[in-house]
DNA sequence: TATTGTTATACTCTATAACTATA
DNA sequence: TATAGTTATAGAGTATAACAATA
């Protein structure tokens, strides 16, 4: 491995910033936080029955996620509804609507990305190893 | 490029945050925060002229550098002194005790990183793509 | 008057603790 | 009594604005 070299982290978080100053106006064209888009793409993989569960999934605390649970839901993104085997629980579910617009964010910064990779060689084995770190 | 992926930003941030669990306990077991690490490392590369320039270069707000200099100084890892040619401004430099320092926390550093990509695969390109990114 | 560094203040983000409703 | 969700509050981290020293 190459001895003089910054630290990984350092790389990584600088990397990482960049990317989200990226994505931050697509999000904004959209109407939607990073945390919103981080919920959709999360409800995406399939509904979660606790919202507390949503929320470690994400590495969120559970009492951030609420007011945006709430915007999410007054805007007819998403379905968050009492359980009724167990009303305490709250069932969340992307509406078609929020799907449709999870979908379309995700290709703008899937775009964006690739944008960004051009710079790079080796950038399919940077993905894959990013993969296999995470 | 692969199309059913997380978002690069999701898995660099996620990875990110990893890296830098991995080396809190390094920073604390030397008494520095993360903060103060990466102005030893700035400084590493060479004597800074202005406090402002040193912010700017590690990505700080100027008046978040104050608090971490006055500590660096005090514990003798930091030289910080007016310059004669224009006093308002100091010149930042590392002592002896800090170049030291500096070099043990990055060798524990570089261990642990190295441990950590030995899960992947292509990690050598994997570095690579990053230091083309960075 | 402009600039460097500093201090004081305000703001944002996040977590902790207390509360409500269900079980 | 225990748990899911919610609300209220407090803390950390960060940025903005005002200030002091020097040019």
């Amino acid at each position: 491995m190459d001895s003089e070299r910054p630290d990984l982290g350092a790389m990584v978080m600088r990397l990482g910033r960049r990317l989200i100053a990226m994505e931050e106006p697509i999000l904004e064209r959209h109407g939607l936080t990073m945390w919103a888009y981080v919920v959709l793409t999360a409800l995406r993989e399939g509904p979660t029955r606790t919202q507390a569960a949503l929320a470690q999934s994400i590495g969120a605390d559970k009492t951030r996620l609420i007011p945006i649970l709430d915007d999410l839901q007054k805007r007819g993104l998403i379905e968050r509804d009492p359980d009724p085997a167990d009303r305490r629980v709250r069932l969340l579910g992307l509406t078609t609507e929020g799907q449709r617009k999870q979908r379309a964010i995700q290709s703008e910064i899937r775009t964006a990305e690739d944008d960004l990779l051009e710079d790079a060689a080796d950038r399919e084995a940077f993905v894959r190893a990013l993969r296999d770190l995470t």
